[in-house]
DNA sequence: AAGCTTTCTGTTATAACATCACGTTAATGG
DNA sequence: CCATTAACGTGATGTTATAACAGAAAGCTT
């Protein structure tokens, strides 16, 4: 099942919400109901083949599948386009500011939208 | 309505679902149903007295209400207390790094994940 | 005042996202 | 073979958010 739901969401460029897997699977499986892909989801993004863009409630396969990492999503409002962007530096340097306070970090939810180089480029032709 | 909203999300140190607000306000008004609360959260965020926690599906009265402002929120684990905080450096480090794929950002989500000062005061004791 | 526009609120219903609880099946390993 | 465990199926339910339309209040316009 983790791989089925992989595989739908790495045909698709774009985030798809769990109720999009849902649907794309039930083509072929008639009776597939939502908890099994919540468990399939919860499983890979577990794993880090898939990361969850909170701010969307949605999915989208991991672009370096090979290893773990902790990611920043760049998110376009344009054409809702998703890339991961991938910088230690920049998640210590928020860590930092956070434990200015006290605080010990352990998680970043780090999703900025935006416009992306294509669609720029579309908008400055225009 | 926006008032006795935000006065609820005061009164709470903490992150309030909008249900949890509906839930408060109720008392008092009996019959107020969801989309008067979230015409209240939506007026009340656009104006920057409320922020909302993306990945928590909540809401926090901003603590510095008198100005607008971008904002990074950590969120305690163990406690659940957020706290704001305003580094417009960080952001600007954060669309530079974002920008070297040429996308062009224009909001940030950013909540990080841990332990607050107080709970791990606790924990070291323990 | 009468008529209008705008804004906010009330109400019902429903959409969208996520989990619970329980039962069944299927593989693993003693 | 049987106990254990992990995955999945199934139905219901819980949680978060919005659509669509109706009504009331407040402020102008004439
Ligand atoms: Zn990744
Ligand atoms: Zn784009
Ligand atoms: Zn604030
Ligand atoms: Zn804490």
């Amino acid at each position: 099942m983790q791989d089925e739901v992989l595989d739908v969401l790495r045909e698709r460029s774009g985030p798809m919400s769990a109720y999009d897997v849902l649907g794309q699977l039930r083509q072929d499986k008639l009776n597939l109901a939502p908890p099994t892909i919540y468990r399939a989801l919860s499983s890979l993004t577990n794993r880090g083949k898939v990361h969850r863009l909170e701010s969307l409630n949605a999915f989208v396969a991991c672009q370096y599948d090979d290893h773990e990492h902790a990611w920043i999503m760049s998110i376009c409002d344009s054409c809702g386009a998703v890339n991961e962007i991938v910088s230690p530096e920049l998640l210590n340097a928020l860590s930092g500011v956070a434990s200015e306070s006290g605080f010990l970090s352990t998680r970043h939810v780090i999703e900025i939208y935006g416009q992306c180089a294509a669609c720029r480029a579309i908008e400055a032709k225009a």
